[in-house]
DNA sequence: TTGATTTGTTAGTCATAACTAACTTTTTTA
DNA sequence: TAAAAAAGTTAGTTATGACTAACAAATCAA
């Protein structure tokens, strides 16, 4: 039987580390992860990356051949998806209860995902009466662990004449946010890609009458289900 | 004009030693603090106290001479009454609406407390529509940092015959908390002092019909304000 | 008032988690 | 396929915050 107790022993940093492993993964199933891909995602040297590696190796929370690539262990997996779903419930709470707004609720979310309690968490869920989704868009695992990905593509990957609906946007940049909001772009939204400029991949689109024009850096942060 | 800039740079560690050396200073305002009493307080060694003080020192948060007593600068309680009210307004959160008994706060709110947002604590307190008193009966300390007390004396100092009310409990212990609640005790519960055994200083109590006899330990963790 | 006890300080060690610099292995490309 | 580039590893350093052991100062008590 696997240790299941109330408070598990993991640092902030090791969970740092399982999690951006965890999502770097889940981003692109068929691509490999390696160490130095880790540490640019973390903002951390390759030194430091490869010693919590064999840190988490160690307690069995990540697999991987030396100069390999890098797998995490079904209790590493488990470990990651419950601070997705701590991590998105306290944005969910910010966002619908204490007035923040979307560009404010990440920050804050990434350090109230390490407190560790099971029942706050649950409870929260439960005063929350279990919400699907977070601020972004994006589903909160349950409290089983389950954690589904809504099939969804890049604004960018779309070509002229494609009509799409706005279902989640990456939520790492306050910058960005801003920026979605200010020219009145908000979930749910329906885009039509007018033109893709072939110069600099600048996309032409528009969305409740008005017409913007977003770099291709801007649309490859922006999650999109096609229609028709 | 004193920095105050949204995140204050403290670590988790530097703010637990302000705050305790608040809630010592503040529990018995006349008798001065020592670097042992604060070590034995926070349950660390002497050499670690002194060397934290020295830091604390350094960023002028306390104020002491070589061998002498500790003192917090305005600065230093300014930090340590932020702390209590964050700790106090968790408290009172989880408490209140999210199903938590009142011995199972504290050790949440001690994490929930080094949380960095200004805007989360402010935002979480109109949520609750400002609440004064926490679950264990202490007055949550305004935004403003104005820190009240209430006068309460320790049930263990009252004489034969004396009558009062049960205003606070000190929240430190699980098992104390959960002892109170079993025998029937609550905050505002009127309380009469029976009889003051010599030989243990064990008292005999009598509250809503209800006859108990506690120890001086337990009676010094129970403040009350005296009535008639 | 002087010796014992308490209180406070210093020095040195350990663990965690970052860093840089140097090195090795693997992969790419010419 | 051999040199160059990229990726990964190791060694050594730093900062924080614990610890113990040894020592010094202050206070208490006979
Ligand atoms: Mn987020
Ligand atoms: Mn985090
Ligand atoms: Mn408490
Ligand atoms: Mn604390």
């Amino acid at each position: 039987m696997t240790n299941k107790s109330n408070l598990n022993n993991l640092t902030k940093s090791e969970e740092d580390y399982l999690k951006a492993l965890f999502q770097l993964l889940a981003e692109d199933h068929t691509v490999k992860v390696g160490n130095n891909q880790l540490a640019e995602y973390l903002k951390v040297s390759p030194a430091s990356t490869n010693n919590m590696i064999k840190k988490l190796k160690a307690k069995h929370y990540v697999v991987s051949e030396k100069y390999g690539k890098l797998e995490l262990t079904a209790e590493g997996q488990s470990i990651a998806v419950r601070l997705i779903r701590k991590h998105r419930l306290w944005e969910t709470f910010l966002y619908n209860y204490l007035n923040f707004s979307w560009d404010e609720v990440h920050d804050v979310a990434e350090q109230l995902e390490h407190i560790k309690s099971y029942k706050l968490i649950d409870e929260l869920d439960r005063f929350m009466d279990f919400p699907e989704k977070d601020p972004h868009g994006e589903l909160i695992p349950n409290a089983k662990g389950e954690y589904k990905v809504i099939p969804k593509i890049t604004l960018s990957s779309l070509e002229e004449g494609d009509v799409c609906r706005l279902i989640a946007v990456n939520d790492g940049s306050v910058n960005f946010l801003r920026f979605v909001s200010e020219i009145g772009l908000a979930l749910s939204s329906k885009i039509k890609i007018l033109e893709i400029r072939e110069f600099d991949k600048s996309i032409r689109i528009q969305f409740d009458g008005t017409i913007e024009t977003v770099t291709k850096k801007f649309a490859d942060n922006v999650f999109v289900k096609k229609v028709i």
